[in-house]
DNA sequence: CGTCACATGGCAAGCGTTTGCCATTCTTTG
DNA sequence: CAAAGAATGGCAAACGCTTGCCATGTGACG
């Protein structure tokens, strides 16, 4: 048994041969049923499994002009953040017998355009998850592809977005709650969509709530942001830390471990996003969830209804604040 | 500014017709530089430029019969081991050039091979990550499709392995060198190739050292895991265990937290892949590290060389013991 | 029993590229 | 200066499949 690069793969015509009919019939056998008589059918697709028959997706795809695949680009496949998302997007894809190509931008827009612009050709339509692009690089892609946005928004394309104002609203009634009269916002990267809004939910709630809102950073949202972030905070004399993301959040907590600073005794740090680890880092951390699967999946959804209409629209998926041991009272109270 | 279905791509005769030559020509300038007159290749490129030219993979793909798409298939994408290993084959394969498709097996060998079949036509080649698949399937799997294995290994196909002989004998040494006279594998899921590879790896080790080996389970290999395995580990008045893995890990360490063990001065607890979240959560958990980035981007180089050679082989990539607080004196030294 | 509609199968023309082969022109070389 | 090559461009045939159109055969109907 050779190992070998796999031996020719059966036509359409060798089934036709091996079946004694045309390749239309063979074809039709396939993709239209009604068009070709039941024992015709039967015998085709019979022989068919004999010879191990698959279709060419690549001659159907050049005939079609549909490829039957899906692109999905996220910033930072390993971001634990994403991994939800591509496991929902994969299995809506599945589900609608679509396969689903990964791309990682590598949080870079220039990487994402060259990847939008050689993944483009050869799908059927693209998920940009946390698009670094600007809104006109976004708006162009959707002319030549079809495009869903997740968690980034502008007009002209379709998106689906977490319900910030909700979320953020619930982080600060949670804060508020426990006595909090004040809090800071530890940023991300400035050019972050989903961190402005953030920052303008919590702003918005805060004023409504009468707490007093303050915006540090940018921090770079990782685990090694935490440091400083978590120092500036300090310095600050801030009771309550709302973290641009989890990642950053848990490298807040490292930092205050560290620095001997207890939680929730002497600050309250909230993070977005309840990734995995949010639950066992110590203390386990108050986050806001998104659910991220059915973001995923429901970007591809949207990307497959997107051919029938043509008005574009934004689809917002709810988010839940889950309470864990990083928020407490605050001091003093 | 419709968003619709975007316009029609212009084709290479479109680019021949507007540059006023053949075809076969444009094709050439784009494929064969050598084989045209410098000045016309010069012409064919801008009029291609201006017209925003790209070339229909799918038809490349229905002449050389060759995708230029690899894919990979995971047990599970949300599980962070993995995150790694897709995070090198995306970065191998784009610096190759390929497109990489990302298939999710839910942990299922008929999910597995189902996705092989789909799959299969429309890739050159597949990377099939710690694979459920039985020893014949992959065989089989290998002779219709290029395959290189992952953290799994048969005769007659391909694959890249973490170096466990290696790896069990680092922390073989490292309990003994703290004075721990035996300790509890808790096993993985009784299929499990690189369960067996793992225990097998201890139990020679602890032979050599003269350490008692004892195995339990099998535990789903999950944070959910790890009440069962801690209490059964407990019960038997274990002093160091060592995990599946390092979700089960973590879920151990949350139960003896809970039930009030201290880790490590009463037990030791060790994992294995060094996951995001083993270095912050409580305590940090020692755990023998694979690099698993350069196993998925190695799997992935392997694959694009292997039509070169005929004969299989199989590459081993090292491992390092990542020795953290989860760890220490045997109890009562 | 002739007509017609319908069911069924086949033919052939693409879909966008690549590539073997031939024709033409331009260089070399003896 | 003739002849042999090189260089360059074009033609047309694939690649595997889908699909519009036509041909044939069948049963139904008047």
């Amino acid at each position: 048994m050779v190992p070998g690069p796999a031996r020719r793969r059966p036509t359409l015509t060798d089934v036709a041969t091996a079946a004694g009919v045309a390749a239309s019939t063979v074809s039709r056998a396939f993709t239209n049923p009604a068009r070709v008589n039941a024992h015709t059918r039967e015998h085709v697709l019979s022989v068919a499994a004999r010879l191990g028959y698959a279709p060419n997706p690549a001659a159907r795809a050049l005939e079609s002009g549909r490829t039957r695949t899906l692109a999905l680009l996220v910033p930072d496949i390993t971001n634990p953040y994403f991994a939800g998302v591509i496991k929902g997007a994969e299995r809506a894809a599945a589900a609608a017998g679509l396969t689903l190509v990964l791309g990682d931008t590598q949080e870079s827009a220039s990487v994402e355009e060259q990847l939008v612009r050689r993944l483009g050709p050869s799908v059927d339509g693209l998920v940009l998850a946390a698009s670094r692009l600007p809104d006109d690089g976004l708006r162009r892609a959707a002319e030549e592809n079809a495009i869903v946005l997740l968690n980034r928004a502008t007009t002209g394309v379709d998106c689906v977005v977490a319900d910030f104002d909700s979320g953020t609203r619930q982080i600060v009634d949670h804060l508020a709650s426990h006595g909090h009269e004040s809090f800071v916002f530890l940023g991300g990267p400035a050019g972050s969509w989903s961190g402005a809004r953030r920052w303008r939910g919590l702003q918005g709630s805060a004023a409504e709530r009468g707490l007093d809102a303050t915006r540090f950073g940018p921090y770079t949202p990782t685990l090694e942001g935490g440091p400083a972030a978590a120092d500036a905070a300090l310095a600050a004399g801030a009771t309550a830390l709302v973290c641009h993301n989890d990642m950053l959040a848990i490298g807040v907590l490292r930092r205050l471990a560290q620095r001997g600073v207890a939680v929730p005794e002497r600050v309250s740090v909230v993070g977005f996003d309840d990734i995995f680890g949010a639950d066992f880092c110590s203390p386990p951390l108050t986050t806001l969830a998104e659910h991220t699967r059915d973001a995923g999946a429901r970007a591809v959804e949207v990307l497959v209804q997107q051919s029938r209409t043509t008005e574009t629209a934004s689809w917002v998926l709810p988010t839940q604040l889950v309470i864990r041991a990083s928020t407490g009272p605050a001091p003093g109270r």
